[in-house]
DNA sequence: GATAACTCTATTATTTCTATAGGATTAATT
DNA sequence: AATTAATCCTATAGAAATAATAGAGTTATC
């Protein structure tokens, strides 16, 4: 399941892709237009400035606003830094890697075989997809 | 994440695909073979047995046994009994549809969107895939 | 009748996710 | 300088899901 801070913060992005300038925008607005609790979503754009994604503007009139263009922020970064690994098993994750400890060895194993194919069709999807690809 | 369920399912379901004959293989074998709590892996084959998948025989010389063919055993329906939905969120469900609270409308909704992708690319793995697939 | 196995329900323990609270800091406006 | 509006930050509580355990019951074989 998706967690609700990657989707939350999904919307948000979304959000603020549609926005024309770069006018920073309030969390306020965001949490009333996409009905995320304020506080939550607070956290969540917390979590995206730190990692890049978003600046912010303190103070009256602040806010927050996209760094790049939305072409240029693929699937793949979003979802590590919001939902952590897209493989469903870390055995087969490319960036959150772990060895099973109850598992002698991964090449004769049947899960890690069915998930190193769901997650490189996981990947095929978020790799092709940038933010732009989300605004309808 | 894949569940625990899933994950000792799986192995169980592959452990007893690579048996020769139908005799039944009792849990311990698997539990201790699988490195699997026997107690969990009991639930778990009790589920696999009320869902079609296993039959059982009880008292001494009993155990569990596949009732079909490893190839007649796709990877679709074994997940959604252990693991529940493919989709990562209910509103792209196809087997556990439900509508989201928060989001007035599916089709302008950038989750949905990225969403009914990512199942797509699972379902084709898992619709291509067998138990018969996972025995290496 | 003894033993070995599955069956079933209930409960506890653990973890993760979601959300909230409350104050600190910063910047624009008056 | 004071006020106001906004983000920043840490901590923690609450809820839900997952994982695991316990223990008594039932069935079949020998």
């Amino acid at each position: 399941m998706l967690s609700k801070k990657t989707k939350y913060g999904l919307k948000a992005l979304t959000y603020l892709a549609t926005q024309k300038g770069k006018e920073p925008v309030q969390i306020a607005e965001i949490s009333r237009k996409e009905n995320i609790s304020q506080k939550f979503l607070e956290s969540i754009l917390l979590t995206l400035r730190k990692t890049g994604f978003l600046g912010s503007k303190k103070g009256k009139g602040g806010g927050y606003y996209l760094i790049k263009e939305p072409s240029e922020i693929p699937m793949t970064s979003v979802i590590r830094v919001l939902e952590g690994p897209i493989a469903m098993v870390p055995c087969v994750s490319l960036n959150f890697y772990e060895k099973c400890n109850d598992c002698p060895d991964e090449k004769s194993c049947a899960v890690h075989k069915l998930m190193l194919q769901v997650r490189d069709s996981a990947l095929d999807v978020y790799r092709k997809t940038t933010l732009a690809d989300l605004i309808i």
